[in-house]
DNA sequence: CGGGCCGATACCCTGAGGGTATGGCGGACC
DNA sequence: GGTCCGCCATACCCTCAGGGTATCGGCCCG
């Protein structure tokens, strides 16, 4: 069982995300023999076979799927090693938060405030960002991060709840749902929807939607609507644009994340801070930020 | 920041390792000059300085602390996705429990009784060897592992504690102290120990100790004396070899540990029968294995 | 039965990485 | 303080792993 390199796992990856050779070359910036080749090889050297190919079908066998599992979560750690070593040789000790803007339900402040009081913290860097938040959690580029449970992957992490909202959907004012106190989802079908909570940044008619405030924008001038928990109102408000509760989409919960193996202080700090302004922020909510009713 | 190859993640875990770019390239199978370089272009891509060559010193700057603990891990975890994948597809899906000989305190006939009783157990496969017994639970060699708590490193496994023993001294019948009903650790200095707790499996007198067996007979024949948990007492006894405890050893604790991010039902069922069958013996001891007194 | 899609094979070529020889710098010892 | 020695860095060469191009072969579909 000679020596795996990364390099081995990154192509495998790709062709498994894929399940098409020429595609993954083109995603690895390759040709499609070598890829072909190496997958091979990486068979062989396993003494497995990773990948069905059955015709104009390319499938994972069951030791694919583990294998692709596994892999993600050593480049992963291979990419965190670079990462972790880069910032502590770059001396001035920080923490680095990840969020998506806007996704702190209104606790962020609080919680910073609440770390910042505590003996020996350090000074908070807020990686704000599209796409997936979890990744810069597992390759190291962040030690803590709040993502949204449902839409981001908690595979490998840590992670303690904040907060759980309900969800609501943003309108143009003059759309055949805004008149209606509240929706369900079914009367969503065939709606244009952003794909929020998908990996790569989802693109409405060729825009990408990078941050709420543009989205609100696209909402206001009727190119879109989207589903988002309920604090986003909050946050961010925009004339022209509505919300209605979505009576039976399922709750979004902000979790507080890292990596399950992260030893710091820090870290361990900061998620006590949040946890207890959390705790504080459901006994007595904010005005606009109605705790949700006992049942 | 270009991929990192495990290679450059293994060729510096050994310089940090021996600090030492002579002895380092010697363990890896190259030569010396090869090996300054890609440390010196490892150091140039992350941007940091990993290794401080002061003269003829080299130590680790914090970034390379931080780098080959991380690199260690993930090493590890390249390793795991190699052999967790051959082990699924080899079909057939076994727990593999990894321990050290007569490691078991006489605790693992009845947790494999009573994890083989639960619905849906899995055929247990005991990988017993020498060496460090954590290695094979972090490369995925193995799920579960019965480790001994100060003697092996858990850092970056999950654990949960079955037995807390004391340890005893074993001594050939006309040792010096084989008179005295109980020894103190000050009794011991001096005396030819195993490095029973070291990474590399120990050597008396060029004599590899590799099962308890054969330690036993060296003790016997009174090449060396062994300080061992009490447990080892009762799974292998031989004539000619007294015990007597160590009143200030510090008690050892026999762990059934796993890979923290393990998310198998195998494993879980298995701990869970663990701890059961620990809790019950701890209520119960078995003739021979005296539960530690209240204080 | 023919065309197109897609992975595998054949063959070449470039450059990363390994080897040998040697330089250069520090510390140690007399 | 001079010399020696240990050890890492540099210089230079060479080999082969891995990438590219061209092409084959099997499968599906019309």
């Amino acid at each position: 069982m000679a020596d795996l390199e990364t390099r081995n796992l990154r192509y495998f990856v790709a062709v498994a995300e894929e399940l098409h050779f020429g595609r993954a070359a083109e995603r690895l910036g390759i040709a499609q023999p070598p890829l072909s080749r190496a997958i091979k090889r990486l068979e062989a050297r396993l003494g497995v076979e990773l990948l069905a190919r059955s015709g104009g079908r390319v499938t994972l066998t069951e030791a694919g799927e583990v294998f692709l599992r596994e892999s993600r979560r050593a480049l992963d750690a291979v990419a965190a090693a670079a990462h972790r070593a880069v910032r502590a040789g770059r001396g001035a000790r920080r923490l680095v938060l990840t969020m998506k803007p806007g996704g702190d339900a209104g606790l962020l402040p609080a919680i910073l405030a609440a770390y910042e009081a505590m003996p020996g913290a350090l000074p908070v860097e807020i990686m704000a960002g599209a796409g997936d938040r979890s990744a810069p959690l597992r390759d190291g580029r962040a030690d803590v991060g709040m993502l949204h449970s449902p839409y981001s992957d908690l595979e490998g992490l840590d992670a303690e709840s904040l907060l759980v909202e309900r969800q609501v959907v943003l309108l143009p004012t003059g759309h055949r749902l805004a008149a209606r106190p509240w929706v369900r989802l079914s009367d969503l079908r065939g709606e244009t929807m952003p794909p929020w909570p998908s990996r790569p940044v989802g693109s409405i008619a060729g825009q990408n939607v990078i941050d709420v405030g543009q989205l609100m924008q696209l909402i206001a001038l009727g190119r879109t609507i989207a589903v988002v928990p309920e604090s986003v109102r909050d946050v961010m408000r925009q004339d022209g644009v509505v919300c209605r509760p979505v009576l039976d989409a399922p709750p979004t919960t902000v979790v507080l994340a890292w990596q399950q193996d992260n030893c710091s202080t820090a870290v361990a700090a900061f998620v006590r801070a949040a946890t207890e302004v959390a705790v504080r922020a459901a006994a007595s909510p904010p005005a606009g930020v109605p705790a949700t009713a006992d049942a």
